[in-house]
DNA sequence: CTACAAAATGATAGCGCTACCATTGTAGCG
DNA sequence: CGCTACAATGGTAGCGCTATCATTTTGTAG
C-alpha cells in the first residue's frame, strides 16, 4: 500500500487555477461565501464566533495559505516593506535591519531586504527591482540617490525614509544624524585627551567621507594641520584596518592616534599593532565608529561612536506605518544624534 | 510659478485603479495591445525593432513600472526566492546568502530573507509567511523541521532546498555536509597534533551539537575519556567566547586546545587568553569552525574548518532554477563536504 | 502572382483576493 | 407593533498582468 504522504499539486498547465486551495474551496468547506472567509483571516472580529469556528476548522482542513499576490493586487497594500542598506555583513546597519524585522513581525507584515553596496548603480537596480513589488514603504540608507532613482521613488507614491545621514530637503521622511558633526565632536575629544598626531584608516564611501571632512576642518581649526588619511575600500574588513595601520607604519611619520571610520577597521588596526608588539592605548590610540555588539569584548575595549541604529529602525517603520494608516506624520526629520563611549583603546 | 516636480498620485479612493501608470495606459501611447507591451518587456525577441523602440520610448514617457504581484498572479511566477537562514549577523551563513542573492540579480529574481534564529518556533512562522507569498523556491537552514513545518512546504508544491545538512531523506532537495563528520576528523587532527587536553567552547544549537558528538566520540576512541565542554547560546558571539574560555579557566582542570563550535568563539577565546596574558598556541591551541573571512587576519591567524557557502547558495538556487525550468534534477542530495584550514593558533 | 510558413500582434478570460455596496436578521426604543 | 440601528453576511466588479488561442502581416519560394 502506497506511503500516505502529502503530494505536491501538479504544475499548472492550462488558465484553469494552479491546483492550490483558494479562498472559494475554504469556503465551500465552511458554509460561507469567499468574503466571509477572507474576513475571518483579516478582520475576525466582524464575523459571529460560530462561523469564524467552521471557517478556522476548513482551513486547517484543507491546509489553506493565503496568496498574498491576489489580496495585495485586490487591496493595493502588498505587506511588504523594503529596506535598502549598503551590506549586512557584519555591519552597523544590523541593529536597524533587525528593528525594521521586528516592527514588521508586530505588524505582520514582511520586510524584503536588498544590499546596495556603496555604488550608487546598484541602488537604482534595487529601486527599480522593489518599486515593482509595489512595498508599503522603502526605507533607503544615506541621502545620496541619482536622479533617475529618486524620481523614481517620487513617482511611485510609496512612503519613503531615507536613513544613516541628515539633509533638510529629504525625498519624503528621515532619520538619522550628521556624519560632519561626529567627526568634528571626535577631533575635539581626541585633542582634548591629547593627541596631536592624529591618522585616520576610513572608507571610501560618500557618509565616511563626510566624517573625515568634519574631522579633518575642526583638527585643523584647533591648529593640527596634517591628519595622515589610508583610505580603503568599502565595505570594510579586518584585513584593511591590519593593512591601513601598517601603510602607516611604512610612511614612518608620527601617528599618535587612529580615527577609523569603523568598528571593524580599528580592530584590524588594534590586530596589526598587536601582531608588531605595539601597545595600545600606550604606543597607539585607536577609536572607532559604529560600537558594534563586540566592541566593548576587544582587548582592549574599544572606544568609539554609539549610533542608535535600533532607534533609527523603529523610527523608519512608524514613519511608515503612520503614512500607510493615513495619519498625519508630524515631523518628518528626526536627528537621533549619536554619542561618544570611552572605552580603553584611547 | 509652481516648482515643477514628480507629484506623487492619489491614495486609491475607490476601485477603479491606484493611479499608476499600467500595461494599458503604455500600450494606448505606443499604439499596440497591452499583450504587446508586455512581450516587449518580457520577451523582447518576439517583438519587431520598431514596435519595441516605440514601447520603450512609452514606458520612459510615462516612467511606468510593472505591477509584479499582478503578473506573479496571472503566470504564477512570483519571482520570488525564499532563504531562511538563523542569522545574518556575522555568521557563516553570508557567502550563502551573498550566492543565492548574486545568481537571483543573473536570473531577475529577487531574494526574500528571513532570520529564523535558532529555535524551530519562528521557522514555523517564517514558513507560514513565506509560502504565502509563493516564492518559486525556498531555501532552508538546516534539516531540523518541524511536522506541521515539513506538511506546509510539501504541500505548497514549492521546490525546498535544505542547506547547511546532510541527511538522506530531504524533504526534496539537498546541498551540505556532515556535521559529525566535522567534529569526528577535527578530533583526529588536534589528537594528531598532540593535544590530549581538548575542550569546547560550544553554542547550544542542533547542527554545534552534532559537531560535538562527532568530536566526543571520536576522542574517546582515540583514549581521550574527558573533553571539558562550556555551552553557549546561540547565536554567538566575541563576548561568549570570552566568558567560555574564562569559565574553563575558573575550573582549573587541565586544557591544551579549545575547539569552538564558530569562528566568532574562537576569536573570543584568543581575546580571553590574551587579556590574561596567554598566548595562543604556545600556551593554548585554539581552533573555530566557518572559515569566516576574518579568520586568516586574527593574530594569530585561525586554524579553523572552511565550509564552501558560496557552493551551497550557487547550488541550491541552481536546484530551483531548474526545477522551475521542468529540468530534471538527477543528484537531489549533494554533499559539498568541509576541509581543516592549518593556521597558526594550533 | 500565388501559396504557404513564420513572425508579429491581438482578444479575452482568468489568476485569487478584496473594496464597496447590498441584503438580512435581530435587538431595542417609543 | 412598527421603526431604526447595527451586526453579520453576501454579490460582484475589478485590481494588473498573462496564458492561450486566434488573427494579421510579412517574407519567400515556386
Amino acid at each position: 500500500m502506497k506511503k500516505k504522504t502529502v503530494q505536491p499539486p501538479p504544475v499548472r498547465a492550462s488558465r484553469r487555477g494552479t491546483g492550490n486551495t483558494t479562498l472559494t474551496d475554504v469556503a465551500r468547506l465552511a458554509g460561507v461565501s469567499a468574503i466571509t472567509v477572507s474576513r475571518a483571516l483579516k478582520r475576525p472580529a466582524v464575523v459571529a464566533p460560530a462561523t469564524l469556528a467552521r471557517i478556522h476548522d476548513a482551513v486547517a482542513r484543507t491546509g489553506y495559505v493565503p496568496n498574498l499576490m491576489a489580496g495585495g493586487l485586490a487591496s493595493n497594500r502588498s505587506g511588504l516593506i523594503a529596506a535598502l542598506v549598503p551590506t549586512v555583513a557584519g555591519s552597523v546597519f544590523l541593529d536597524t535591519v533587525q528593528a525594521l524585522t521586528d516592527a514588521c513581525d508586530e505588524a505582520g507584515c514582511q520586510l524584503i531586504l536588498g544590499q546596495s553596496g556603496y555604488t550608487g548603480f546598484r541602488e537604482d537596480a534595487l529601486i527599480n527591482a522593489i518599486v515593482g513589488r509595489r512595498p508599503d514603504g522603502i526605507v533607503l540608507t544615506g541621502i545620496m540617490h541619482s536622479t533617475e532613482g529618486r524620481r523614481k521613488l517620487l513617482a511611485s507614491g510609496i512612503p519613503v525614509v531615507e536613513t544613516w545621514d541628515l539633509t533638510p530637503t529629504p525625498i519624503d521622511m528621515l532619520v538619522g544624524f550628521s556624519h560632519e558633526r561626529v567627526g568634528t565632536e571626535v577631533a575635539d575629544f581626541l585633542y582634548r585627551r591629547g593627541y596631536r598626531h592624529p591618522a585616520m584608516v576610513t572608507a571610501d564611501d560618500y557618509r565616511a567621507g563626510l566624517r573625515r571632512s568634519g574631522f579633518e576642518a575642526r583638527m585643523r581649526s584647533l591648529g593640527v594641520d596634517v591628519v595622515n588619511i589610508r583610505m580603503v575600500s568599502a565595505p570594510t574588513t579586518l584585513q584593511h584596518g591590519r593593512e591601513g595601520y601598517a601603510a602607516l607604519l611604512a610612511e614612518g611619520v608620527p601617528v599618535d592616534v587612529v580615527f577609523c571610520s569603523s568598528d571593524v577597521l580599528a580592530q584590524g588596526v588594534m590586530t596589526e599593532a598587536q601582531a608588531r608588539g605595539l601597545r595600545v592605548p600606550d604606543d597607539i590610540g585607536v577609536m572607532g565608529f559604529g560600537d558594534l555588539a563586540y566592541a566593548s569584548f576587544l582587548h582592549p575595549a574599544l572606544t568609539t561612536v554609539h549610533i542608535d541604529g535600533k532607534t533609527i529602525g523603529q523610527q523608519a517603520a512608524q514613519f511608515i506605518f503612520d503614512r500607510i494608516e493615513g495619519r498625519d506624520v508630524a515631523e518628518r526629520i528626526r536627528d537621533i544624534g549619536f554619542s561618544l563611549v570611552v572605552r580603553d583603546s584611547v
